[in-house]
DNA sequence: ATAGCCAACTAAAACGTTTTGGCAAATGCC
DNA sequence: GGCATTTGCCAAAACGTTTTAGTTGGCTAT
């Protein structure tokens, strides 16, 4: 018995914390086997590694993790780098795929480094991390058409996942809807429903969700061998506030209008009033469409015999994202992409024609 | 020339990071001098400090903060732990303070890890983070009487900031507004011109915050030597949704109802329709009054000729939480707790009388 | 007996910094 | 010129782990 006095009180909080030296004076043994019998290495002997596990947990040890991530090279964060654009964080949609990404990290074992960057940091922050090491991959989201974030971490070699895709996402792990496949299909449903001026109400086109979905739009129409002036595309920099209102009104006040199509449910849900409120056309009511990125707070079930809706979760994807970053740090997988999937619920009045079909050869592997 | 080729590229992303080595080998220096060169420390020549960080920069070294973690003892994260309750993370409320957190962390060079913890595992939660040394500091939001989270972060002797407070509120530094004399302000103003019968529409009462507006709201009535009945009471568990204009309705079915208090603008907004249709009671039409916490996407002009407020904004709580993190994780300060000033709107019809005076002598240092 | 093998352990190096306690040369002072 | 001080640099230890390359001692097979 080398130890003097016994306590068994789990860790008082005194001002340093235990090492693994304090394990390996405690038993009598070398810090070697301390570390290899926590690590479930084969060449320590039973007991050994009970007294071991028994002494860690009694004196509450927890490995240091700064001396960890120095020796091993691995730090278990990921950032999450935001543009200085305080109104995103009050978006749902943001607040969404947050759920789901702190969810998954915790589920395998990754913390979150959230970072706001300031005026024209936005390069400079993410080589700060790069060249610092004080994460293992990030997390990009919203790109846009040759964003500088994708090619500064192509250049980097660093894991890192896209909420969102561009031209190059062959090179990289990203996670995202079918934009394109989705808007394609509900203008296509409108069409072939007989509707000849759609109103789209869509995101902030610099954004490529955005953007992909007015090109879907426009080839649906184009496809269908109509004018291109069968849809009038309007757009809301953000779902909050009146846009979606105003710019229902707005699309409202042509009268040949028989149909709108939203981006998001919460445009939908601003507009669902003035809609209300609106006169049918010719003798049928307007007819709507949206995506729903199944926000929790909003009651879909309220809008589901008028509105037709697809479907796909955002917090999902945020779960898909960190998968993917585990998949490349934890088990060096190359970088994949991952569809979300989509599901349409065709409001009763309408003629579901071709939904469930996969798209027209020529648009096929369109990005979006 | 001990270097046999030169390169200017700004550190083509090899594989490997520059150390501190690099330098060294580069400029024919011990690795002690750069050190101490790129730290400023006086003993270090002028020509050879230009040098080094002519190297550095040339180089592009960032010094492994894993390993300055380790000697430091200090890794300049802080720690914000969530409740797994994702609803809130799309409380504009919540998205308010963050952008403050963030905005501050990236000013003073803190990165913040957000994390939410799975049931059951709060205290576990943040007692890894103490033990495995991966942060300096916690913050602690939306505090409850006799919360866990503070008795354990007490006993660790960790920095932490609580937003809010609680009665050990003296032994830990803590960031807030005056719940306590914001409520009693307003509904003291409220009897003074003469209504008799009050709604209070609150957040939700297992948090301090909304308690001690409560109390106080309670305790301006009793003060004024009126029944506990002249004031009524409901509570909204969340500010999304329709609670606002539920709850208004419901407050209004009472036909002796002669004002309204809202715990926030967002109930307020919800509930204002609702009021707009609602019948003058003697002759008056019904008072509004609101804390108004500064949600930058909510238009507060568009209710000031008809609302009074109390304003405190909850991003300079953000803010104030870091700069105390910072306070007693560099300075080694003290604790210290920071009241968010607050400012009175009283709408015109309404006579402010005593609204900016201090609070009657036996309220005076009521916590909240 | 001895070579070979296996089980159970360990010393030392490494990860990339900071800091302590020097040391040599240059300078100042009388 | 001789001593003290200052200037400018550095070797080595430390932070707490993991991993490499062993070393023991006991057992087996011959």
């Amino acid at each position: 018995m080398t130890s003097d006095t016994k306590t068994d009180k789990p860790a008082p909080a005194s001002g340093r914390n235990v090492t693994i030296k304090d394990l390996a004076a405690e038993l009598d043994l070398s810090i070697t086997t301390i570390s290899r019998a926590l690590n479930g290495y084969s060449d320590v002997g039973e007991r050994t590694r009970q007294k071991v596990e028994g002494a860690a947990k009694r004196l509450g040890y927890r490995p240091n993790r700064n001396a960890q991530r120095l020796v091993l090279q691995r730090t278990h964060n990921i950032a999450w780098v935001q543009s200085d654009n305080e109104l995103k964080y009050l978006d749902p949609h943001f607040a969404e795929v947050m759920a789901g990404v702190l969810a998954q990290a915790r589920e395998v074992n990754y913390d979150i480094v959230l970072t706001s960057h300031g005026k024209d940091r936005e390069i400079a922050t993410y080589d700060r991390y790069v060249r610092d090491n004080s994460v293992d991959g990030f997390i990009v989201d919203l790109p846009r058409e040759d964003d500088q974030r994708i090619g500064f971490l192509l250049d980097s070699g660093r894991p890192f996942v896209v909420h969102g895709r561009e031209p190059r996402c062959d090179r990289y792990g990203w996670v995202d809807m079918d934009n394109y496949g989705n808007f394609y299909r509900l203008a296509r449903l409108l069409v072939a429903n007989g509707h000849r001026r759609i109103a789209f109400i869509n995101g902030d086109e610099a954004f490529n969700y955005a953007l992909y979905r007015h090109r879907a739009v426009r080839h649906a129409v184009a496809d269908s061998g109509l004018p291109e002036d069968t849809v009038t595309v309007y757009n809301s920099a953000h779902p909050m506030g009146d846009a979606g209102f105003r710019l229902t009104r707005e699309a409202l006040a042509d009268p040949a209008i028989t149909a709108i199509i939203y981006s998001s449910i919460l445009l939908l849900v601003e507009g669902y009033e003035a809609w209300a409120a609106a006169a049918p056309r010719h003798g049928q009511p307007i007819a709507l469409a949206t995506m729903d990125d199944v926000l929790r707070h909003i009651d879909r079930t309220r809008y589901l015999p008028r509105v037709t809706f697809v479907r796909s979760s955002l917090k999902d994807a945020g779960l898909a994202l960190i998968d993917e970053l585990s998949r490349q740090c934890d088990r060096h997988a190359a970088p994949q992409g991952t569809l979300i999937p989509s599901y349409f619920d065709v409001v009763p009045g309408l003629d579901p024609g071709s939904i469930d079909e996969p798209l027209p050869p020529q648009r096929r592997d369109h990005i979006g």
